[in-house]
DNA sequence: AATGCATCTGCAATAAATTGCAATAACAAG
DNA sequence: CTTGTTATTGCAATTTATTGCAGATGCATT
């Protein structure tokens, strides 16, 4: 079974109605293979198809994230990211000049999120999260000036 | 010499001009001792003194950034805070459900960052960053539903 | 297949951060 | 101290995410 074919059902047996918007919204995020934005959710649903309001794409990404099977990703400046569950959890590195961003296995961090759990009581959701820095290319532009 | 009069100072050293509004934006954060967020520096500078616009506020905080002379972490959700670079760098710890931010020695991440920046070249900026996760408080609150 | 109801969508209004521009004021030089 | 330059401010407009509500629609039941 496809994997949106998957979230879709999730999604059924837990109460919730599916429409035409949900399909198109889940086929496109789960279709990518990548995080997206809300906005590039949007554009290409718009392209695929009828019109459809930006609301609903939001809702709809809030709706799945809160039942499990989305992760959010909030990379700072406004900018958040979207992707299915099957995506494995792993952090982002974001560059602060350029805003590239680079995913890194959340395997690395295990360690240090078991030490705060141990030391704070604080429980890491380790997808949800985004490192900033300087990117190696933008290091390079840097040094070069 | 306080602590507000340095960052002051370096401010008008980088050629950048010294007006009221600035010196109250500067006193409020130095003095306050925490991480604040652009509105809530904008109501201690108008509770204390005459009128001044929220987006100098903003344009004076994105300075300081610029400057180097404090950090800007994105909490996510919309929530960025402040802080002059007296505060040492560290990490801050967010709960989803409560809100509440725990602040955590950078010095912790050390190991982890220079791996990243072996394997990755990307340099971490260790002020910035906050990680999403749950509270001891909301995990009991949590499980005694 | 038809029906009823609760959920969902689209629209419009709202909230919040950012930006352009004209007026103001800091401050270096004389 | 006065003056001129130009960075800075305040206002208003803009952009972007969120929310309330009325109408539309999925879907369980009959």
């Amino acid at each position: 079974m496809p994997h949106c074919r998957t979230l879709i059902e999730a999604l059924h047996q837990r109460g919730h109605r599916i429409t035409p918007q949900r399909e198109m919204v889940i086929e496109t995020i789960a279709h990518s293979g990548r995080h997206m934005t809300a906005e590039e959710v949007y554009e290409e649903v718009q392209a695929r198809s009828r019109a459809i309001n930006i609301a609903t794409i939001y809702r709809t990404l809030d709706l799945l994230v809160e039942e499990g099977l989305a992760s959010r990703a909030d990379l700072g400046g406004g900018r958040v990211v979207y992707a299915t569950i099957r995506h494995g959890p792993h952090i982002h590195l974001v560059c602060r000049q350029c805003g590239a961003v680079t995913d890194v296995e959340a395997e690395l961090f295990k360690p240090l999120f078991e030490y705060i759990c141990a030391h704070y009581g604080f429980i890491c959701s380790p997808q949800h999260f985004a490192i900033h820095g300087l990117c190696a290319a933008c290091q390079q532009a840097t040094s070069n000036e």
